[in-house]
DNA sequence: TATAAATTGTTGCAATCGCAACAAGTATAC
DNA sequence: GTATACTTGTTGCGATTGCAACAATTTATA
């Protein structure tokens, strides 16, 4: 949530990025919603940096079963290198969910010692340190959700990340709830009984993909509702 | 599994070292087992990196049931600001499971400007972003786990894991098995009762903490037993 | 606009899982 | 060396979940 939103330029003179680019080997590509940008398991050591529009890393193992493993937005990195290498029969990638910008570079490159020695390479490798917490914090809270034991906590923990993130009781989900199911692991039909369950209770309200927390959400998760409208 | 295993003052002169731990105000301590190391939800910006020992993330939800969100070994880097806040009524803390040393600094000191500018400035924080990639990957390697529907899929996916680090189908458990149950987060009876399934089914064996996995596991898993002793 | 594809919503039923409770064994602390 | 805490192992039972299957609706595509 409160991710200083460092981005991969950020402090470095418009004129300075074309030469940078050079230097570190970056290209600029754009991609088409549902496009693969990469297929992890093949051993490639490219770094993608999104720039605009939504993307997931997905997971299909053997038996056919889709899981979104994560959710990236822009100045989201993504790469095989940071990722848990894909065992067994599963396969991996990265795919376009609107249409893309990504900035990708060769992992070696990032740390490289400059031989231009540009005046701002320093500067890059910071921003670009900055977007790794930035991942990291976005890992960490992908096992915040995962490690609920319920469908019920797990969609509770979801919601509460997002209202906080929308600073609102009122906010949208990001995809479609199929893909909710996929984002948090469990059968859909589980999920859809569960969420009816919710309503019933009076936790929440729905109407496409708005979502409504209630004040008595807010008390049976033991967080609180100030501060947001 | 191949981090190249970076470590914080890598290719730093033994000299050197001294001057740039006051540079970045880095003071090393040391834990003993049960000892914490950090609360997390103070705002607390302090970032540790493991030196040796063994310790976990550990959040207790309001139930009172523990989860042991992330395990961490040497090189292993931990702090609020690279984790999600926690909310509601959890709290979450670093505890030690073995005597452990740590090094200790301020987020901001990472990646200041130098006044003194250090020689090896850039080096450390080179080394620091290596760690980042270290701790993606297994953030990214607990999603793998936690993200598998049942218990004997989390399991699977977690053994598999252990004998590719261990490059071999015979390996120790790092932990307690009722720690284990907490990692994967699920009820430990039930836990008890798939993996006496598995071994009846004769998918592995157990001998205590150490583990071994028959070829009918990898068969099931789809992944390759060879390799691997 | 017609057609295909994807999404939402629902249900019965069986499999899995979590909970409570207990007993035995092992390590740790005083 | 005895008490205490923790770990391992087990069970019955009820609650939750996954699966298969289907219908209605919305969205995308030709």
């Amino acid at each position: 949530m409160n991710f200083s939103q460092v981005t991969l330029f950020e402090g470095i003179q418009e004129q300075d990025c074309r030469a940078m680019m050079d230097c570190f080997g970056v290209t600029l590509r754009s991609f088409r919603a549902g496009q693969t940008i990469l297929e992890y398991g093949s051993g490639n050591s490219l770094v993608g940096i999104l720039q605009q529009g939504a993307a997931s890393l997905v997971r299909v193992d053997r038996d056919g079963n889709r899981t979104v493993l994560e959710h990236l937005g822009p100045n989201s990195v993504f790469g095989e290198l940071l990722a848990f290498p894909c065992v067994g029969m599963d396969s991996m990638w990265v795919r376009c969910e609107d249409d893309c910008e990504v900035a990708m570079l060769r992992y070696d490159q990032i740390t490289k010692r400059c031989e231009r020695a540009c005046a701002h390479h320093s500067r890059l490798v910071e921003n670009f340190f900055g977007l790794m917490r930035h991942k990291a914090m976005a890992l960490s809270e992908r096992v915040e959700v995962l490690s609920r034991r319920s469908i019920r906590e797990k969609l509770s923990a979801y919601f509460l990340l997002l209202s906080l993130k929308n600073r609102s009781k009122r906010f949208q989900l990001p995809f479609s709830y199929s893909f909710l199911a996929d984002y948090i692991c469990t059968d859909r039909s589980a999920m859809m009984r569960e969420l009816r369950n919710m309503k019933e209770e009076r936790l929440l309200q729905t109407q496409g993909r708005e979502i409504l927390l209630y004040p008595a959400f807010f008390q049976l998760t033991g967080s609180v509702d100030k501060r947001l409208e």
